[in-house]
RNA sequence: GUCAGGGUAGCUCAGUUGGUCAGAGCGCCACACUCAUAACGUGGAGGUCGUGGGAUCGUACCCCACCCCUGACACCA
């Protein structure tokens, strides 16, 4: 059977990871943990994007050398993924060796189809960027806003480009006939309605001098290099043998699911199965749009210095508390805010109070009763459902659902006042505690395995709070 | 400017094709309870559903106008 492949986009590794990030990689953990739950097979497929300029203009920034200022930031990164417990199967780096062959091998699969033709490209340069600007970029006198005064220069430049124009209908049908399921399904109307516009072909590459000598070049013309969203895409590839290991490759591609951030839909939506098509490779299935953050209702920006460390989130409140907030107080494809004092209110209430207080009164009630409860095999069919469509809050809100009706069943029902058949009451109730402790698994997956080894066990020691409350 | 989606209790949002649809959670107040992390439970206050028209026996839900917000608009994550 094929395995479950699962991507998340591949960040820029020019600054440290912000919240943000850290969003992406818990809810398509979530997806990932589900289907291993499921007894599926799973890839999941994470990784750095390194061939961008601003990673250049980073590193002498901080007077490193590109490759190994990638690489230290990457290792971050990963170490992120780590503290919040993300359980990734495959790391790619866009500057390793195996990436850079794939995707050479990418560009000459396309340009055997015809789609690969060369351009003169005309457009305003602002060297102190580094970067094109169409007018509307400009300010009202022309120029760059981040240099002011210095005028663009008009720069000509013969490039490669992509036929996108060809595969604008196909693929336009292919997302609303659901072959490439996009959700939610506004972005797939914003997605659809681009395509039955005038789409124009792509530039693919840059100039060597341009692109500073970094990045994939480009197969037999050693003026020029990938465009980095060219060989950015092809991460997801790369990173499961595409050009280098045939078996891994076909047991895992097409990706079922890739989670992205709504800035980028159009690459993967648009220029990703073009690309695909036109090497005739197979096409994603599944594309999960999440919104972004902000932090106390300001957008989040280095600028202003309201950047969220996820390592100092979770140092403080822990790798659970974290997960739930990224998961359950935004709604899972919109836009959503970050503060520390909801996170705190939160871990106390939600988290403390409902939950784990839950926990404490089933340890306490139950400790010295006999009974045996059977481990739960199947996350139930209502949070899977939901997982699929890519409703994780909903799926959250229907679990505590039921640790809220469990609260209650057992305060109105008062199974300390039994004086006989105690026992076989706690027995239900700790069997359906366990399972709300499954089916909890994906989204904190710390919390449900302490529910399970402690109440599946016969020996009942004190039971740790899980959710000690913080204040200040 | 063009296109798309919104404006519903203090906050975050549900409200399927117009007729118990004026809701939930959090916050707040009161009551009750003690198995439990001073937690849990019950009850309550709170909204002329962006504004002004219109169609309808009847509309957050349809039509028109206006105001405000958000997103997409091409080589920019």
């Amino acid at each position: 059977m094929k395995k479950f492949l699962i991507t998340t986009a591949i960040p820029y590794v020019n600054a440290k990871p912000h919240i943000g990030h850290a969003l992406e990689f818990v809810q398509t953990d979530v997806i990932a943990r589900s289907q291993r739950l499921r007894h599926r097979e799973v890839v999941f497929l994470t990784g750095s994007d390194e061939n961008a300029l601003k990673n250049v203009q980073a590193a002498e920034k901080s007077g490193v050398e590109v490759e190994s200022f990638c690489k230290h930031n990457a290792e971050t990164f990963s170490q992120m993924m780590q503290v919040l417990q993300v359980q990734y199967d495959v790391f790619q780096r866009s500057s390793s060796p195996q990436h850079h062959q794939a995707s050479q091998l990418l560009w000459e699969k396309c340009k055997a189809s015809g789609d690969i033709y060369q351009k003169e490209y005309e457009g305003l340069y602002c060297v102190g960027c580094e970067t094109f600007y169409t007018v509307d970029e400009l300010n009202e006198q022309g120029e760059c806003v981040e240099h002011p005064g210095k005028p663009l220069e008009k720069v000509k430049e013969n490039n490669y480009f992509f036929r996108l124009s060809k595969y604008a209908t196909r693929i336009a049908d292919l997302i609303e006939k659901k072959e490439i399921q996009i959700v939610p399904e506004k972005r797939e109307k914003e997605i659809v309605n681009f395509l039955k516009g005038d789409v124009q072909d792509i530039s693919i590459s840059r100039s060597v001098e341009r692109a500073r000598g970094w990045g994939v070049p480009v197969p037999h013309d050693v003026s020029q290099i990938m465009y980095v969203w060219f060989d950015a895409l092809n991460v997801y590839q790369s990173g499961v043998g595409f050009g280098n290991n045939e078996l891994q490759y076909t047991s895992s591609w097409p990706a079922d699911v890739h989670v992205i951030g709504k800035g980028i839909l159009r690459f993967h939506a648009v220029y990703w199965p073009a690309i695909l098509l036109s090497a005739h490779l197979e096409l994603p299935k599944k594309i999960c749009v999440h919104g972004y953050f902000t932090v106390n209702g300001q957008k989040m920006s280095k600028t202003i210095g309201n950047v969220v460390d996820p390592f100092n989130v979770v140092e403080k409140f822990g790798t659970d508390s974290v997960r739930y907030y990224l998961l359950r107080e935004m709604s899972t494809s919109e836009d959503g805010d970050f503060s520390i004092e909801r996170l705190r209110e939160v871990r106390n209430t939600i988290l403390a109070n409902d939950l784990g207080n839950l926990a404490s009164r089933c340890a306490s009630l139950s400790r010295t009763e006999v009974f045996t409860v059977i481990a739960p095999t199947q996350i139930s069919t209502t949070v899977a459902s939901y997982i699929d469509q890519f409703k994780l809050k909903e799926a959250m809100d229907e679990i505590w659902e039921r640790v809220q009706t469990l609260n209650t069943k057992i305060t109105q029902e008062k199974p300390w006042t039994l004086s006989s058949g105690k026992a076989k009451y706690m027995e239900e109730v700790i069997q359906e505690f366990v399972q709300i402790a499954f089916d909890l698994q994906p989204f904190l997956p710390e919390t449900g395995e302490k529910i399970l080894s402690y109440f599946l066990q016969n020996k009942k020691e004190d039971f740790a709070p899980l959710f000690p409350k913080i204040h200040q």
